[in-house]
DNA sequence: AGCCGATGTTAGATATAGATAACATAATAG
DNA sequence: CTATTATGTTATCTATATCTAACATCGGCT
């Protein structure tokens, strides 16, 4: 007799990748700068794991942006 | 090309108490809808850790804002 | 004074983010 | 062509977010 959550999270979308083209960045670059691994940078852009604030946080900032716009969440909706 | 900064997050805020409170929610009613248990949201306004993205989301969603409006990040500095 | 709903806090378990190293592949330069 | 650089991908490891179940504390109410 648990109510079930009422927001739900289908998927997320990230827009690291357009990004750093944009600022003409190797995964690597990112990944220095943001204090990771090459690995997770390509990780978050394939959206193969779900990344934390602080880490999100840091990524945007990283390409001058921020978490709103760098990361794009579809509801599954209000239940 | 800049000179590589490195970013720091030092402290994180979070206005859930806040937010919360304006919606007279309890932990308990804000962690059924969001979907995880209310000590999980007591850590958070604590800050005692560092929640995921979709997380943040969540909460946010709930509290009828942005993850950038909920969350503050001050900044060590980019050095 | 009690009771009761909300929050604090702890300890242990589980799930997963992120690290690390290795190797494969794509593209590009030479 | 080979050499190199960027990215994909896998497996294993560690750190930590989150769960779960307790119990404590605090505040409001009668």
């Amino acid at each position: 007799m648990w109510s079930s959550p009422i927001i739900h999270v289908k998927k997320m979308k990230t827009r690291i990748k357009e990004l750093r083209a944009r600022y003409d960045l190797t995964q690597e670059d990112l990944a220095n700068r943001v204090g990771v691994r090459r690995e997770t940078i390509g990780f978050l852009e394939k959206g193969k794991y779900n990344p934390s604030l602080k880490l999100a946080y840091k990524v945007a900032m990283c390409l001058q942006t921020s978490i709103d716009e760098l990361f794009i969440f579809e509801e599954d909706d209000l239940k």
